[in-house]
Parts: structure tokens; sequence; C-alpha cells
DNA sequence: TAAATTTCCCAAAACGTTTTGGGTTATAAT
DNA sequence: ATTATAACCCAAAACGTTTTGGGAAATTTA
């Protein structure tokens, strides 16, 4: 059983509420009081039980993330390197998160909005993977719940986060493709009811546009995000009477499996057909050939997300509610570097 | 503001007592009543506060995990798989998963466990990367608190948790390489206070005697996980004198760095040097050549962790305490295959 | 009909904090 | 020698639940 606040007071004769404000930093307190409070704390390893002191103080210190897992396990490292700067961002700010898994859209997704935000369990959230109509954002505005999200939906109004500029980095890609005497340009993208689908695939068709490229409706392809994902719409591709010669991909994961089936075509990625991620994710420089990407660092990203919150959460205003972050062209081997 | 229980219970003139049971299903509530109960609390949009429930209750339903991150983001999709298992299994049984970030032996990583598990936020922990003097374990042990690790700390009594196989594994992994005529066989592993660097290290030299080769120091190398550091470690052994002619790695992501290494000098993976990795991380089926590896399903390794850690935490007492489990040889080209 | 049992409900205590609103000494100002 | 001020400290009231130990009314049993 571990002590609580009355253990400690009762060990030096003093009473709860001196305790806990010698503890808190209060000033009316005197300094050698304050002194033998903390060392005796310390002594018997006292720490503030939280669920008290969540339920006095009206807030939890605590953070909220579910991961868009669907059945069965999954690893796109970028959810590491987010899931890693959420983590550190909040551990610096003294915060916890509080994170589960729930496929996108499910009951389960439900169920765990109204354990966290009802049930007061978190004081904000953050939330990736913005879905074009999403339930998320209207739960939480409805019950003025923080949050902040790394894309923005078409609806949302207000919105505090963060968005990577995707017309200008494919735009930028796609340069450096033509440049490279590509025309026919194949894109394979994610679930559409993802906003970043929506915008890459509206940034691809501009950025061709730009170009002077007629788009060609049989080289708009769509995959799951997944390698596997990205294997089978690469074949697919690769099977069209006339294949692309270049290959944009949603993000790294799918642009990894489509190299994969390209190679087991005997074709070789950046000399026979050019391949582009997104993302940046740390792999990506050890692929083979080494991907091209359009990198954002994500660590980053997550780090500041949770730094908007809280300022938001303290009732700060912020000055700038919308980030907008450039991703910054790698230009690797897979397109033929 | 959220509604409380009491607000439910001035809505149907109820005292709190009886909603907490009608909600809760005790058997003394009148069906009628109970029918009422649960139609205003879904109508008010009554969700129990957490932390009140969890101070009456002395208990949290939460877990807690600490990502062993160093300073910067980091990426081994190990770590998603890992995470979603347990945010899956804890989603499923209703408990909560706390997760944050410290460096191994940290300032920080104490002052979690202090918060987390003094501070009673949470009812148990899960570890992984078991290092082999692990403060970790004797503070939990000390404080009697239920934990799973998913290696065994060589001190470690009354071990509950999940063990891989890895002498077995290494033995299949070292004869296939013998098979296919390699004796010069380099092993890149990871830091010394790992619990499974010291393993798979002992496992290496154990399957490499049984197949009467005598190790040769300078094929013995240490990297730090990442791509990176297999890149660096691959290096190394590239400008030996007499380089190997296989390689294997401590995890997946030291596998693709080394790879990495390899096509640089302009050699070819499977044909004048064989790699292989552990871990079986989804991209190793997509690499270039796709990465032959030790697959253990963390995944399931995560849900079962989880699963033990609640049978324990719920008194139950485990019939299998300690399972060991075998890892796959999953015999891909980058050995020739 | 009286006693025993069952059915349904509730008041009050407890969980461990933080915060409010003083109160009691000592020190400083008049 | 008062009175104001400052410096420390504390009792009690929350916060929103769950649980304990009944208690009244309805039903069954004797």
């Amino acid at each position: 059983m571990p002590a609580t606040i009355h253990d400690v007071a009762r060990a030096l004769s003093l009473s709860i509420t001196t305790v806990s404000r010698a503890l808190d930093g209060y000033a009316d307190v005197a300094a050698g009081t304050r002194q033998r409070v903390i060392a005796t704390a310390q002594a018997m390893g006292y720490t503030p039980n939280r669920a008290a002191r969540q339920l006095r103080r009206r807030r939890t210190d605590t953070l909220g993330y579910i991961l868009p897992a669907e059945e069965g396990g999954f690893t796109d490292p970028f959810f590491t390197e987010f899931i890693a700067g959420l983590g550190d961002a909040c551990a610096k700010h003294h915060y916890d998160l509080l994170v589960s898994t729930a496929a996108p859209n499910s009951a389960q997704e439900l169920a765990l909005y109204q354990r966290w935000v009802q049930g007061g369990k978190v004081d904000g959230m953050i939330i990736n993977r913005t879905r074009l109509a999403d339930w998320r954002l209207d739960f939480l505005t409805e019950r003025n719940i923080p949050h902040v999200t790394l894309e923005q939906s078409p609806a949302q109004k207000n919105f505090i986060g963060i968005e990577v500029d995707i017309e200008s980095g494919y735009h930028d890609l796609v340069a450096h493709l033509v440049n490279r005497g590509h025309s026919r340009i194949a894109y394979i993208g994610g679930p559409e009811m993802l906003k970043i689908e929506q915008d890459r695939c509206a940034a691809y068709h501009l950025a061709l546009h730009t170009h002077d490229i007629l788009p060609a409706p049989e080289l708009l392809t769509r995959a799951n995000l997944t390698a596997e994902g990205g294997f089978q719409a690469a074949t697919y591709l690769l099977d069209l009477h006339l294949p692309p010669t270049a290959i944009v991909c949603i993000n790294d994961l799918t642009a990894m499996g489509a190299m994969h089936a390209i190679h087991e075509r005997g074709l070789k990625v950046g000399r026979d057909i050019a391949v582009a991620g997104f993302d940046g994710i740390a792999d990506s420089a050890h692929t083979q050939p080494p991907l091209t990407t359009l990198d954002q660092p994500v660590y980053t990203i997550a780090r500041q997300l949770v730094g908007m919150l809280l300022q938001n959460l303290n009732g700060q205003t912020l000055e700038v509610p919308q980030v907008k972050i450039q991703p910054t062209l790698r230009i690797r081997a897979s397109t033929g570097g």
C-alpha cells in the first residue's frame, strides 16, 4: 500500500494541507518546513495519488491518441515515429499519453471516445488520418474538448493543427520526374475517405496539368497504405497494355511494395521504372534502391501538435493555429538518381 | 460540463446508489428501473467519471508501457506492431494503455515509474527490451506491482512473461547458411546491456560450434539496432582483409542497413554475400532482395503478454507463467534462396 | 393471521487529493 | 502599548464514484 499524504502529515505532525502546499510550492509555507516535508515525502516514497488529484483538480494531465489499426497487426513505421514524438513531447510537459487502437469508424472507436472524453479520462485528443466526414471532430467540438488534427477536414471550423503542403511537394516531385523524361506517371493512392488521399490525388492531377500531361484514368489506382497493397496495385499497373514509366505512391510503405512487384518482374527500379513515396520513414534511405520520397518530419510534427494542444488546453490563444509544413523532396536512386 | 451520476439520479428521482448499481448490473434492482436508468443515462450522455471510479475502486484499469526511445525520432516497426498488439488487447478487455517514451536508464524513466506506479496511475506494467541488471524489475517487485516482461532478465525471480527461443532459431538459421556453403559468418549485434544481445550472441556462438566453425573475433560486431547502425557495422565488416560471406543481424532493421552497405559496394546480396535478420517485420518481405529472417509473431506476443498480465492482476494463478515461443525461419532471397 | 422471506431501494462512508477561507502567532509600524 | 502587517499553518469542504449495511414494502410460507 503506497504512502498517502496523511502518512506524511502524521510523520511530521503537520496538517495534510501544509504538506500538499509545501510540495506544490506555495509561498505560505516556511522554508524549513518545506525542506522537511520534501525530505520525508521522498523518504517515504510518497507520490500523490493520480486519481484523487485528477478528481479534485478536474483535469487529468493526460492526452489521448487512437491508432487507426485495422484488425490484425500492422506496422507502418510512420506511427512508431508519430507515437514516439507524442510520447516524448507529453513526457517533457509532464503529461501522460493514453493510446489505444480501433478500426476507423468502428463501434470500438466510438466506445473509446465515450470512455475517454465523456468519462473525463483525457483532457484533449490528437487526431490524424483525418477523414472527409469525420464524426470525431463533431464529437469533440460539440463537447468542447480541445483537440488538434494532423490534416484539416473540409468541414472543420476553428481548425487547430498542422497541414503538410502537399501541393508544392507534388509539384516538385512531378517536375523532377518530367525532367527525367517521364510522362506516363501513375499514382497509387489510399482509401477514398481519407483527407490525405483526396489531397494527394488532387495534387497529383494538378501537377500533371501544370506540365501539360493528360491524366490517364487507368494509371490512377488505390491501395490500402501497406506494402502488400502497393505490391498488388503495382502488379495491376505493370499488367497494363501500356504500363507507366513512373509510379507516385501515397506513402513509403506502398512504394516499397511497388518496388518489390517491379523487381519480381525482372525490371530494375530507377532504370526501367521510377518509383517515389511519401513520408520519409527512416527505412526509405535503406531500401534497394534507396527511395525517392517527400520527407515530412513526423517526429517534429507530432511534438508540435502536442505543443499546440497544450497551449490551447491552458487557455492560451495560439498566434498561429494552423501551421503549414513543407515536405522536402529527397531524390534518391529509385527515380534514376 | 458532463453529466454526473447525481444528474441522472435526480432526473429519475432515484438515489445515486440505485443508479450506480443499475448500471453495474447488480441483481437487486428491478428490471423496469434498470431499463429507465440505462435509457436516461444514455440520453443524458452519462459516462462514469474515471478518476472518481478509480479513486474509489482503487484500481485504474490501465496498463503502462514505456517506449525505449533514445533522443530523437526512431522508427523500428517492431514497436508499432508491439503497441498495436498491446492496444488491441487492452481495448478488448476494456483496459486502457498508457504510453510514454524514455531513454533506458534515464532520469525520465525513473520519474515515469514513480508517477505511474507509485502514483497508482497504472495497475500493471509491460516491459520489453529487458536488461541484464534491470532496476525496473526490482522497482516493481519491491512494490508488488504486477508486470510481464518479453524477455527474462537473469536475476528475475517469479518471471511472468514470454521468451522467444533464440537458440533453436539460430540453430536453424546457421544450419541453412552452412548448407549453402558459408563458413565465414559474421554477426552484428546490439547494445551489450540487453538481454536479447546476450542471448543472440550466445546462440550465434553455439550454432557455430555445433557446425564445427571456429568463431572469428573480428566477425563479431555490435551496432544499435537501427538501419544506420547496421550500415556502419556492415561497412566495417566489408573492409576487413577477409570479409564474411554471410552476416547474421540481431534484427531486421540492422539487416536492412547492412544490405544497403553491401549494395553500395556494388555487391549483390544473396549472391555475393548472404544477410539474415530477426523479427519478421512486415517490410522484410518487401526489401530488395526479400530478407531471410527469424520471424517472431510480435503482434500475437504483445496480445498474449497483456492477457497474462490481466490474469495475474485479477489474482488468477497462471498455469503457464513462462511461455516460450518458437520463431519461424523465413528463407528468402537475401540468403541466396 | 402472523411470521419469514424476498424484492427493491437508499443514506452515509470512504477513496486521497486540492482549495477555500480563515486563524494564530510573531514582527513591524504607530 | 496598541494596532496593523506579515508569516505560517490548518479544518473542512469539495471532486464523483462504489460499497456497506441496512430498511421498508411486498410477497410467500406456516
